[in-house]
RNA sequence: CGCGGGAUGGAGCAGCUCGGUAGCUCGUCGGGCUCAUAACCCGAAGGUCGUUGGUUCAAAUCCAGCUCCCGCAACCA
């Protein structure tokens, strides 16, 4: 018979950052499933690696002064980089793609010329903001207060060449998709999906830019770069050969669709709606599976740079074992939603779970049979009215924690684990050895409940290796578990061990820790890495705003006004519609202050009006001038007051 | 009315697909045990399952409205 094959992936990471305890999770996840799938005797394929073109990277790299290529080695292959966390966290992927590895760029490049004479990929334009001094073009969105992210000076409408896919073309397949099959998991991301976008009409997708020169040149017109979307997507396909030959073609045959690609709720959009659709023009098999995962919140919210709270995934490996932190990752949250991390909650859960529980019981077991035994069991053994319970938790187990696994439910199949750990705990309360040791004629039924424990500890380690595979080997050797008792068949039912089983104490595989002290020191770290992002956001900072003359002062017209009415915009948060009065008409402003005042503070007042500003349109609603208002400490904001006896239209100056 | 998610004992969560004694971990209180990593085992207190209404013999679970929180999108003129 033909062995099973499983081919899983993790998004590729991109590297214009360190990565933190979000992609950890993501990564261990997919590792934990690769484990189990070789457990079970497929054969597996697992792929993770990262996305390493495109803008920001270019622009990362210009700042730190040397070449992209530079930039993402050092992240990449570099100290304490990307694949150094794989190494410290033990993630057994089979092959790691960089997007600039060559035989990628190659097959991209072919990739891209098929779709385009196809005819999937035409040629158009792209409408957006060109800076000119700094002869860059700018989307809506990546422009900081509408003028150009990198000068601040102001940019113009403008129109670039671009390459276009013609996603619109494949809308209704992609829906059917997504609806009538169990291709997007969990099913509410669905909904998220079609409402979002499909429902909307999808728009043809820009798939090349002239902006930046850090990506795959489009071949037959060079002045192009293949823009994320192909280039980073079809990694899937290119590491397994597919277009190159770098990998044989027989490993695409192999292993291609994708059992399942484990990605970030944040890219499941890419991954369930443009990916498919691309496939469908390459007129190639989908994946079978796409799992959008949580989020890891800290303190409720998201991790950012900015705010420094970003968890160090080194830090908390080194400190509690790579075992301990995959474990928690995959125990304390359900891998479709978000969760919310805390130190306190690691520290928890080693201790309770794994110090506690786990440990301990290896602890007890194999010191009673050092004991009582001298670490040998003897054959002579005797069955008690407690063992029933036990074993048959423990005999079921497999199939239990089978079922988990297919729907990617790690705390479940976790917690399936660790009743059975608590169950065994309870059971030497239950049987008393050491009431039994004093009795030679009890004896043999004192080896069958050391027999029994040690037994349940095989199948729960079995089951264990994928989670935490250095603990599980520590624990085999002192239970004395052969290697093919170390199987997932092996686990299947209880007994497999020869009765006169051979275990000895060894060291604890998971000391307890001192709760206090560690989240003490912890938060000491954290306050250090706080402060430093300060310091380097402090630094980002311009020295000041360069000083100008009472002629460019004059350019800016002040006027006091009257508010006359006041309202909040709908389909925003922070946006209020103001009607003022400034002397010689009415007219209306916006101002995002809605967070801090309600209307009803506002009405009547008199305020400072930058009369001369040009007209904008803000989430639908003109504006036509802008009101002053204070930044104070804490994220407060405090309008500009004027004293109500000075005239509407009066001039300030 | 932009989209989605959430609201369950002091804390953090499960249960909701397929209605029928509200469960887990931590914390608190009391007890047991001594093999073990001051661990383990038992018991108790503590919840009108956000709110209002509806369907039903029966609702945490299904339906509708409302309130509050969190993300995404838009946005701070």
């Amino acid at each position: 018979m033909e062995q099973k094959r499983f081919y899983i992936t993790t998004p590729i990471y991109y590297p214009s950052d360190k990565l933190h305890i979000g992609h950890t999770y993501c990564t261990v996840a997919t590792d934990a499933m690769a484990r189990y799938k070789r457990l079970q005797g497929y054969d597996v394929m697992f792929l993770t690696g990262t996305d390493e073109h495109g803008q920001k990277i270019e622009t990362k790299a210009n700042e730190a002064g040397v070449t992209p290529q530079q930039f993402v080695d050092q992240i990449v292959e570099g100290p304490r980089g990307v694949k150094d966390l794989w190494k410290l966290m033990n993630i057994s992927y089979d092959r790691f793609i960089r997007t600039t590895d060559d035989y990628h760029v190659a097959a991209i490049q072919k990739i891209f010329k098929k779709m385009y004479e196809k005819g999937d990929i035409y040629k158009g334009t792209y409408k957006g903001k060109y800076c000119t001094p700094c002869e860059s073009f700018w989307t809506e969105s990546q422009l900081k207060d509408g003028c150009c992210p990198d000068c601040g000076r102001p940019v113009v409408d403008a129109e670039e060449e671009a390459y276009f896919f013609r996603l619109s073309k494949y809308a209704d397949k992609v829906r059917d998709l997504l609806v009538n099959t169990d291709f997007l998991q969990p099913r509410s991301r669905v909904n998220e999906m079609i409402r979002n976008f499909i429902d909307p009409g999808l728009e043809d997708l820009c798939v090349s830019r002239t902006s930046f020169k850090w990506g795959v040149p489009v071949d037959f017109d060079p002045k192009h770069v293949v823009y994320v979307w192909i280039d980073a997507l079809f990694n899937y396909t290119t590491a397994l050969g597919f277009m190159n030959d770098k990998y044989p073609q027989s490993d695409f045959e192999k292993f291609w669709p994708a059992d399942v690609h484990f990605v970030g709720k944040e890219i499941v959009r890419f991954h369930s709606i443009i990916w498919p659709a691309m496939l469908m023009s390459m007129e190639m098999p989908l994946p079978k599976h796409v799992f959008g995962h949580g989020w890891l919140l800290l303190d409720g919210g998201k991790m950012s740079k900015s705010k420094g709270n970003v968890v160090d995934p080194y830090i908390l490996a080194e400190r509690y074992s790579a075992d301990a932190l995959r474990y928690f990752l995959l125990r304390d949250f359900p891998f479709g939603t978000d969760g919310n991390f805390s130190n306190e909650l690691l520290i928890n859960r080693i201790n309770i779970d794994l110090a506690n529980d786990l440990g301990n019981l290896v602890s007890r077991t194999t010191a009673m049979a050092d004991k009582y035994f001298g670490g040998t069991l003897p054959e002579n053994q005797a069955e008690g009215p407690e063992d029933g319970e036990l074993l048959a938790m423990a005999g079921e187990l497999r199939s239990k924690y089978e079922a988990d696994m297919e729907k990617y439910a790690f705390q479940n199949a976790l917690a399936d684990v660790f009743a059975v750990i608590s169950r065994a705990n309870k059971y030497i309360d239950e049987t008393a050895p050491w009431i039994l040791a004093k009795d030679e004629a009890n004896h043999p039924r004192l080896a069958r409940v050391l027999y029994n424990l040690a037994e349940t500890l095989r199948i729960c380690t079995v089951l264990l290796q994928p989670f935490m595979p250095e603990t599980c080997v520590k624990i085999f050797t002192q239970l004395g578990t052969a290697e093919e008792l170390r199987t997932w068949d092996s686990a299947e039912a209880f007994g497999r061990t020869p009765a006169a089983a051979v275990l000895h104490k060894g060291d604890n595989i998971f000391p307890r820790i001192d709760a206090a002290k560690e989240l003490a020191e912890l938060e000491a770290l954290e306050a250090a890495q706080k402060a430093a992002a300060k310091e380097s956001a402090a630094e980002e900072e311009p020295e000041g705003i360069a000083m100008i003359g009472i002629e460019d002062f004059a350019k800016v017209e002040l006027r006091a006004a009257k508010i006359l009415s006041c309202e909040k915009v709908k389909r925003s948060k922070k946006l209020l519609k103001l009607t003022v009065n400034d002397g010689k008409r009415e007219r209306q402003v916006l101002s995002g202050i809605s967070q801090w005042y309600a209307p009803e503070d506002l009405v009547g007042k008199t305020i400072v009006l930058v009369s001369n500003l040009k007209p904008a349109k803000l989430c639908g609603e003109e504006s036509n001038g802008m009101i002053l208002a204070a930044d104070c400490p804490n994220d407060d904001v405090k309008v500009l007051f004027l004293d109500d006896s000075i005239p509407a239209g009066a001039k300030i100056r």
